[in-house]
DNA sequence: GTCGGATGAGAACGTCATTCCACTTCCGGG
DNA sequence: CCCGGAAGTGGAATGACGTTCTCATCCGAC
């Protein structure tokens, strides 16, 4: 792919991004997309094969994008010693940029339901990045459980998540069920780090 | 609302449920709906306002009855002693069901993710029964836990079926990891069961 | 019976995703 | 430097639906 070709794939992924953040996933057009951000909309579809797959795209590089800001914010603060905290903290950082951009979060939970092939693959991908920052933050739980433990808080945050995106609960309370989950499933793991 | 009414709602939810089961949500088409079931198309939106209210209305009615048998069934058999059995086999029942109505899931899945006031309702009162299921099967869980924990499960179960459904991940595997979440979760309030 | 709301049957409308067309513009090999 | 084919442009055309509309007919309450 020439540089060229590069800037424009770029373009109108932040051209999807942009309109989506402005006005949501369901009232994104191709066209619109392609307006915005100066390729042709025959040309969108060399690129992208479908709607979904340029969702699933602009998804995964928020997603990124949003992944390293956490990473970041948190490396800028003084981490807490108990385990369950840091995770705590990480969470609920990840749930104020949902709150930030919500429209985008929405989007984030359209692209996990997609069947389309690529979307799955992006979501699988985003999954496994979750899960291992996840599990950076809780050095104390052993062996056997460092597989389950991150997996489980991260499906508790799809659920919340959906169920915040849909209406269903406020963020507040959602986060508060979260950290309840994370307390829970962390609690026999955090008494080494207490100790230290 | 009158028996005549009444049964023309039930036609209406049948031929959906039919027509999904049959070739999936996404080609559902409300025309379709409304030959089968021999309602008008004009009537069809008497009834339901909108797609979205029809698929919410459908996904419930099946899931309610999803519920009904996987009841039946569990009473027919007899009850293994230790709290996680029994919640893993009720769960593992529940994939089963999915498992021979692949395109019903994925109409749950749907459901869940929608943004329609009404989907929203239902999905509500679908994960409450299903978390009340769920607690009847874990009676040795501290009163501390009977909220987080139900909710904890579902929401892994949720995770697992959209994994599935979205071609992530097979039945088996969803289900393996499911069942080890479930484990992990149960795991301390295990030892009385075993006791008894 | 009679009248008004409900229904049937299906045409008509509006909104997109996706594809096509007729030209330009690019770009790498000769 | 030149040329041919690949890539891009701008926008029209297509096709698929969800939803609404029309109007003739039906049914139940009075």
């Amino acid at each position: 792919m020439s540089p060229r070709q590069l800037e424009r794939r770029k373009h109108l992924i932040d051209a999807a991004l942009t309109l989506v953040s402005e006005t949501g996933v369901e009232r994104l057009q191709m066209k619109q997309v392609s307006e915005r951000s100066g390729v042709a909309l025959g040309t969108t579809y060399r690129y992208f094969s479908s709607k979904d797959h340029l969702l699933a795209a602009a998804a995964s590089d928020w997603r990124a994008k949003l992944m390293d800001d956490l990473a970041a914010e948190l490396r800028g603060s003084v981490p807490p010693t108990r385990g369950s905290d840091r995770v705590v903290r990480f969470v609920r950082r990840g749930m104020r940029a949902f709150q930030r951009q919500p429209n985008l979060a929405r989007l984030l939970v359209t692209v996990t339901v997609s069947t389309d092939p690529f979307a799955s693959e992006v979501v699988d991908a985003m999954a496994a990045t979750g899960r291992a920052s996840l599990l950076a933050l809780m050095p104390d739980v052993p062996p056997a459980a460092r597989e389950v433990v991150p997996h489980l808080i991260d499906a508790a945050w799809q659920s919340e998540l959906v169920a915040w995106v849909t209406g269903r609960s406020t963020l507040a309370d959602a986060f508060a069920r979260l950290e309840e989950v994370i307390r829970l499933v962390l609690a026999p793991y955090g008494a080494g780090s207490l100790a230290v």
